[in-house]
DNA sequence: TTTGTTTATTGCAATATTACGATATATATT
DNA sequence: AATATATATCGTAATATTGCAATAAACAAA
């Protein structure tokens, strides 16, 4: 993006932009749902998934591992990624409570 | 961003990162949580509200009617913004079915 | 230690996003 | 009609994202 005037925002606006942000990709979608629906999490798997060639896959792995949406743990040679339920469900949370919000007040 | 391959990933997985990422921008959280703050919804509230020049906002606002997060209707001279709720509700309705899918299985 | 395997990083081209001044458009008021 | 008000669009500079080839790094196995 250009230039982000974060600083004038709330840390709790800026924070959740920027965790829907990392899952704003459909790449990134595809891996966190792969995450849910299999047991084994290797990464070549992931990057076998995808059509994307293998840096870009390590590249979309980076940006939800530092959202800390997903996290790897070191298996030998390989990585094993999974999803770091904690994150998911601060943001299911967040859109409840939209919701509870919602009072169809206009238009 | 730069080349996104949307066409090698399935239209659920582009149709959800498509609305994460309209909302995926500090001011853009800003304007729906304020659109769900207050009775009101003249836009000229909306750009008072935030640290952002009239046409930046302007185009914020675009960005969320275009995903159909939000919809205005013409009111004289001025435009009433407010909340598209089933819209809101699809995205939550799509991270509560994530949470389903979480079995703490690995890492 | 050489070789193979797996994942990360670098460098770069192509494209998208963000922000805003200037300006256009559309409606209301006088 | 002229003016004021409200919002959208255009043009453009600055910066970010996406994707990948080439390469590095880290580890395992022979």
């Amino acid at each position: 993006m250009g230039i982000s005037k974060s600083e004038n925002f709330s840390e709790r606006e800026n924070e959740i932009a920027a965790l829907l942000k990392a899952l704003a990709h459909p790449a990134r979608i595809a891996i966190v749902e792969y995450l849910l629906s299999v047991d084994s999490c290797i990464c070549g798997d992931i990057v076998n998934h995808l059509p994307l060639a293998q840096p870009t896959v390590s590249q979309h792995l980076k940006e939800l591992k530092n959202a800390e949406i997903i996290q790897g743990t070191i298996e030998g040679t390989a990585i094993c990624y999974c999803i770091n339920e904690k994150t998911l469900k601060k943001i299911q949370l967040y859109f409840g409570k939209l919701e509870n919000k919602m009072k169809s007040k206009c238009c």
